[in-house]
DNA sequence: CTGAAAGCGCTTACAG
DNA sequence: CTGAAAGCGCTTACAG
């Protein structure tokens, strides 16, 4: 039950495998190879059941038509979700995707990128955890086809996908205030160095009527549930009366401790980035800045496939998507 | 900048390829070549960053350390963590994973299994949507290395792994009863057909007091939200007291539909098959039979491993887990 | 219109 | 202790 090869089609037929591979990778007519005969390759390759040896292509190609994607965790629905738009465009484009988790591990990030391309990806796609970007100027400096989505770095001329964070901070606050709420704290997360979390805390920070009733709360990333807990503590006797969380996570937590408190959450009011099922199942409903997660994943990979396409041509371009606030 | 290979190294060095190629195999004791030889070769390779060629490796030795993972949707949080827990297990024992979703939709589910064998993966994980083994039937003739996971088919006589779904709906029903349930509906969910489904449904069954009180709705699985606002509508004259969720997004949708209408979770006792974060921050919280995720992606992992290392001996070993009654 | 040949980068018997 | 050679399965100039 061998697999059958170009080899035993050519065989079979008295032909070369050169006139095989031509015809089964659709070069026939441009070639002017016999009607005939490209029928007669086509029906003896499904008769073997004949499916190429792509490791024997890429290798002579060059390319393996396979993206890596890095995120924090595909576990949260944000990046699962996002990765699930990489995967539907990829798929269409006839890319595969190899997905891996940091868990905001740097030393395992920067180990996951080496064995990646080690697998000779064609192309990165990168959430990364990085404090700089200077873990990843060796990538650019060798010219790897990569892509930055969700968390980015100032000052860097690569591709990347990202969204308006610091406006849609601004956004959330605004909401916050137009609801009647006088004193809004911001819950943060560390690490707080990636530029989705600051530039949010930096729109909180932009958009406080009076800066100096601002209020931030650092949540340890590794335990979030213990963070809110402690920061709620914190805020009993400070008049807070309004949360906005920098990411979906926070806020789950927030709901939870409240809910066990026996505070509804009615009392207080919460606002969100990134919109999840959960905030239409609880109740009240939390309101949510949402990002496009489809278009920033369809987004990336379109660039990554750009770059591909165009080796020479391809200006690296950080497209920044706008987010949306959904009322609730 | 083009990539070193080992011929560069062999010749920046005087020696031969194959020399070059069995030091950094680490075969080099074992074949007696020189101590200082193996050590000039090696600090060669880190000076040049010599990267292997995977797709030249893959191609000599017929194998890629590449996983297929096949799932209905990876932005479901079941399958999600499913990933992830099998995504931990291959990267600790060195194998990338190629991740696809179904949808659900058995035609793309076909495509996907060739496409994935097109790129030459050494095994494939799974979680089907085919209402028969016929349709992969052809994969294990052909002995092709295959785990299915939380799907499986009767009398099949290949690597599963799954959980005693009809003994965790049982342990769900008799929660209800043990709540003052007294007549407990069924929220099932198309396709129905699913080993996993249908078994969660037949635990249902054998677990009632009163078998001629069976309710059974049937949820489509394109239009949840709208399935089970059309059976609560149903169901508002009958005197129902509890429902059983077959899975988590039947629950997430009537969490969110009875609290639309004003009604709170306290007047309906509801538990779900998967315990997902949600239930834990709802208020009231809502119970649920859990399984244990990681362990089915980690068992899954394994046996496909097994197989590879142990081609003639390996059994095929249909692998039932039991779950946990998180009780809330 | 078609074929022979080279070569992608690697590993592995085989030979000495 | 080390090297020369074959070959994995494919694609692509080149030649006719």
């Amino acid at each position: 039950m061998k697999k059958a090869s170009l080899k035993d089609i050519a065989e079979s037929l008295g032909v070369s495998k050169a006139l095989v591979s031509l015809v089964l990778n659709g070069k026939g007519d441009e070639r002017g190879i016999n009607k005939q005969t490209q029928e007669k390759v086509r029906q003896k390759a499904r008769e073997l059941n004949y499916i190429p040896n792509q490791y024997a292509r890429g290798l002579r190609i060059g390319r393996t038509n396979t993206i890596g994607v890095i995120v924090p965790d595909i576990s949260n629905v944000f990046y699962g979700t996002l990765c699930k738009a990489i995967e539907q465009e990829a798929y269409d484009k006839g890319y595969n995707l190899i997905i891996s988790n940091t868990y905001e591990d740097v030393q395992k990030e920067k180990k996951l990128i080496s064995d990646l391309i080690n697998r000779n990806i064609d192309g990165l796609i990168l959430a990364s955890s990085f404090d700089s970007k200077n873990e990843i100027q060796g990538l650019t400096d060798t010219n790897f086809p990569l892509v930055l989505v969700d968390r980015v770095f100032d000052d860097f001329d690569v591709d990347s996908v990202s969204v308006s964070n610091i406006d849609g901070a601004k956004k959330a606050i605004e909401f916050l205030y137009s609801k009647g709420v006088k004193r809004p704290v911001c819950f943060s997360m560390s690490p707080v160095y990636v530029s989705s979390i600051s530039e949010r805390i930096k729109g909180y920070m932009d958009a406080l009527k009076d800066p100096n009733k601002a209020k931030l709360v650092q949540i340890p990333h590794d335990d979030i549930e213990g963070g809110v807990a402690n920061a709620l503590d914190e805020l009993q006797n400070e008049d807070y009366d309004g949360v906005f969380c920098v990411n979906n996570n926070i806020a789950k937590a927030l709901i939870r401790e409240l809910s066990m408190r026996g505070e509804s959450l009615d009392q207080v009011r919460v606002i969100s980035f990134d919109d999840i099922e959960v905030f239409d199942i609880v109740n009240p409903k939390i309101s949510a800045i949402a990002q496009p997660i489809h278009e920033i994943g369809k987004t990336a990979v379109n660039l990554l496939i750009d770059r591909f396409n165009n080796e020479e041509g391809h200006k690296p371009q950080q497209v920044v998507l706008d987010t949306v606030l959904v009322e609730r």
